[in-house]
DNA sequence: CCTCCTTTCTCGTAAGTTCCTCGTAAGTAA
DNA sequence: TTACTTACGAGGAACTTACGAGAAAGGAGG
């Protein structure tokens, strides 16, 4: 499944050409580049990453046609923002974040954790979470909850006298769900990402 | 069940030769690495390991085919705690923690924080950090350093008076490094990873 | 201590596969 | 035309696999 070095190494040409040049080398670009002598090998490297699924092109028999695929393989799709008292700002052209291959289940997903109401948690504005879906949850959980719409990341406290959702900021208030507003759990926090730099 | 001394380190060597290389080694490769002297030797090895459970092909006559058994392709070493002012505590059987594919790379390992002197930036105790090896750091990066022998992570700031180390706790003194002070930037934070339930 | 026996490990070599490279030439688009 | 992509076949380099002979290492019994 992994490359050969060499292949790699092409891959790699390609990389960096288009990240300076904003645009995919020619065949003939390529071979200086990597100091081969033939078109002819240049070819066979796009037909082999081709067939093993790391390239595409965008046209037939185009110029510059050659496109690199990200492997999705090890990531989850980043479905939005969730910020307290918002609903969840969903990202249009879904990113996917990368993650311990752990959480590559079924049901998981990752939200950007957006502003503060959980910094006593130590979760903080810009944080990614990686969230299983489920409905239900044990007492001082951390979930994703959805009142009248409004999505929020809280901790979560059933009660006899109905549920609390607790922030972990004192400027936040705690909620207290009534009977009559539209609850419902929607997934539990598993993992917390924060990348540096 | 247990592994000859002589097994035990050659599926040692591919374990390190995988984390350093990002894939696995040639026969030729391993056979100069153990200093054998003889291609028959090293396919005496795997056969019997793979007899024993502890390697797999990923390909018949593959070429840099050898899979560790329990793959730990998908993590890094821990290779200990950190606290503030104490050396690493090293990690015997070093464990290995799953990551995002992005930091699976040469000179990476993880750590565990052991201690609050972070929590300004809200890295707490328990949490998990990706460390990538290197001896220069950016001002304002957040660095493992080694002072006198005592590993410490730590916000780097270098003045013109010398360096500073800041921790992000109010408790904790800011460390003034001087010139004959043994000091030694060990690596630089990456990510940090916290596990939840 | 020594001797025999079994298991573990080593060596060299050669054949077999796969990976990669080349040169050349035909095809396609502006 | 010019600038580029696509196709094909031959061949060498890189790498794995197979085999047979035997050396070292460890244990049991004298």
């Amino acid at each position: 499944m992994s490359l050969t070095p060499k292949k790699a190494r092409f891959l790699e040409f390609l990389r960096s050409y288009q990240q300076e040049r904003g645009m995919p080398p020619t065949f003939q670009e390529i071979m200086n580049g990597l100091g081969m002598s033939s078109l002819g090998t240049v070819n066979w490297y796009v037909q082999e990453l081709e067939k093993d699924g790391y390239l595409r092109r965008t046209q037939e028999n185009g110029k510059r046609a050659l496109e690199l695929i990200d492997s999705k393989a090890e990531s989850l799709p980043l479905l939005g923002k969730i910020a307290a008292g918002l609903p969840i700002e969903a990202i249009p052209n879904s990113e996917w974040i990368e993650v311990p291959p752990a959480y590559l289940l079924p049901d998981h997903y990752v939200l950007q954790v957006s502003g503060n109401s959980m910094i006593g948690d130590h979760i903080q504005d810009g944080d990614y979470v990686v969230i299983r879906q489920q409905e239900q949850a044990e007492a001082g959980e951390t979930v994703v909850a959805l009142i009248n719409g409004e999505a929020t990341l809280k901790r979560y406290y059933p009660k006899a006298e109905g549920i609390e959702l607790h922030p972990r900021n004192p400027d936040y208030p705690v909620i207290q769900v009534s009977p009559n507003d539209d609850f419902r759990i929607q997934g539990v926090l598993r993992c917390l990402l924060r990348n540096f730099e």
